[in-house]
RNA sequence: CGGGGCGUAGCGCAGUCCGGUUAGCGCACCUGCUUUGGGAGCAGGGGGUCGCGAGUUCGAAUCUCGCCACCCCGACCA
């Protein structure tokens, strides 16, 4: 019967050829020719669309402005901060020519070794270098800050292993980059920006997150503290999905960015720099699908509703259609994109199991019985249950049903994590519970050796300090060193 | 960069061990009729430098050598 779809089917022991099947088959992206990289398709470019629209929103609420910053920055910015460099050099793409010529030789064109360039150039794999070099030249005085920059983009990174979404050699972001007077208030930033990343992950993606600080193994190259909001996937694995970074004076040092204070005394700047990347559609596809598909949270769906008549000939499909075109435009008043799926090219067993696969939370299907009853069927994605309830009342029943959907979906998404989430206080209990996956609060001495030793021998990091939560101090189950709490381990993508 | 796998029609695969008619199947595509409440049925049709290059042979998708690409598992990372 569904043939094509026979071994679309959520195995734990090959999960990513699962996701992998998904991510195309619902027609979100595709490999490219281009080694590493993917095409987004206007179905899952949609999602982004929804994605970066409400974030925007939210930066705007913040006090942020958009600008744009070039794409190629010259090879010597990366090196002005030594930890940046250590961190990015090894996966850097780099412009050396301008110019190709007809090769003599007839094959096509080549390289023209004439065209080299005297300073090489580097594709952006993120932009604080060309920022903190820019802000060198709008920054000269207390009443110049704070610079609340955002940036959407691309940027590229030479991975040696991608996975669509997850990681890709070129991936869509937004980069926010601040500029302030004062220590205090960039790390407020910081941490304000997180609690907007983990706010957008939990209403609108329906995503549990966990917020905290990374461990000095884990932060970012040139901080001097990293934040995150966490997701576990539902293979137990977790998925770092936001951060944002209190930089310090770093970048301001590197690249001689100083203002005049009150008193008249240069000071360098005080930095912060977050993003969040198309890795969040990585985060949906696997926090909610099924075995039969994709599952949008109503929020994010392009098409929140789909309405599919059936009919055997014409005069019936004009007796629905009829019907069903003020529904339409009841729906569209209340916000709701709708999407009335007529065409008579395919049966509708097709388009039930085609919009199931695209994840549309809401299915209504109406057809000559319907009619004569008064009736519609109407289907939700999230538990697959459908029931034949009466037409008057379906814009309501309708609206209702995305509501439920989209807090129903962060329901499961919460119990399935708190449900694989435990406490260990042995580092044997840890080595079996890692095995079965999922989120290990556990006490840890805050070396960076002992979180290397686990990392070595049971292949877990530390994912965060959490900000939240219980903060009983303890031992470290390694060394029993004293610990001050317990952080979250676990194994990662 | 290490270990494993794979490359045959747009997609998914069989055939390769053991060389031999015109290279086959499913999906998709085109035409026609019947269908339409869970991925339609029947009939007809189109589509291939068998990843690339060399070699062995009367003869290579099949054997040998070299190269390339992709996928999975590691190391690296958002």
């Amino acid at each position: 019967m569904a043939k094509e779809l026979k071994n679309f089917t959520k195995r734990s022991d090959n999960y990513s050829q699962w996701y992998n099947e998904l991510v195309v088959k619902a027609d979100l992206a595709e490999q490219s020719a281009v080694r590493g990289c993917m095409v987004i398709k206007p179905y899952g470019y949609a999602i982004w669309e929804k994605m970066q629209r409400q974030l925007d929103d939210m930066f705007k609420a913040t006090g942020h402005q958009n600008a744009y910053f070039p794409l190629l920055i010259p090879k010597s910015f990366l090196s002005r901060e030594a930890d940046h460099v250590e961190g990015f050099a090894k996966e850097c793409a780099v412009v050396t020519h301008y110019r190709l010529k007809n090769d003599p030789e007839g094959n096509g064109v080549v390289v023209d070794p004439a065209a080299r360039l005297e300073e090489e150039l580097i594709i952006r794999p993120t932009s604080e270098t060309i920022i903190w070099n820019t802000y060198k030249n709008w920054i000269h005085s207390y009443r110049d800050l704070p610079i609340l920059v955002n940036q959407w983009a691309n940027v590229f990174r030479w991975e040696m292993r991608t996975r669509m979404f997850l990681r890709t050699a070129e991936f869509l972001w937004q980069e926010g980059h601040t500029a302030h007077a004062t220590r205090e208030e960039a790390e407020e930033e910081a941490r304000r920006m997180l609690e907007v990343y983990a706010s957008f992950a939990q209403d609108y993606m329906a995503v549990p997150v966990i917020k905290g600080v990374k461990s000095a193994n884990e932060r970012f190259a040139g901080a001097l503290d990293t934040y995150t909001i966490e997701a576990m996937m539902q293979d137990g694995k977790a998925l770092q999905s936001g951060t944002s970074h209190f930089l310090g004076q770093n970048f301001a040092k590197a690249f001689d960015v100083t203002f005049m204070n009150k008193d008249n005394k240069p000071e360098y700047v005080w930095a912060s720099s977050w993003g969040v990347s198309t890795r969040l559609m990585g985060a949906l596809i696997m926090t909610h699908s099924d075995d039969n598909g994709l599952v949008l949270p109503p929020k994010l769906a392009p098409i929140q509703v789909v309405i599919v008549p059936i009919y055997k000939d014409n005069a019936q499909l004009q007796a629905i259609s009829e019907k069903v075109n003020p529904l339409v435009d009841e729906l569209r008043k209340r916000g709701i994109s709708v999407k009335y799926d007529d065409a008579d090219n395919r049966r509708p067993g097709f388009k039930f199991a085609d919009y199931e696969v695209k994840g549309v939370p809401v299915r209504l299907a109406i057809g000559a019985r319907d009619l004569e009853n008064g009736t519609v069927e109407i289907m939700r994605r999230d538990t697959l249950e459908k029931e034949t309830v009466a037409f008057d009342g379906i814009v309501d029943e309708t609206a209702r049903l995305l509501d439920d959907i989209q807090s129903n979906l962060f329901k499961k998404a919460l119990d399935f994590r708190e449900s694989k989430t435990c406490e260990v206080d042995s580092y044997d209990d840890f080595k079996k519970k890692i095995e079965e996956g999922g989120f290990i609060l556990a006490h840890w001495d805050g070396t960076p050796e002992t979180e290397e030793k686990i990392k070595e021998e049971t292949k877990a990091t530390i994912r965060c300090i959490p900000m939240d939560g219980d903060t009983t101090p303890g031992k470290c189950m390694v060394t029993g060193k004293p610990s001050q709490r317990r952080v979250i381990f676990a194994r990662s993508y």
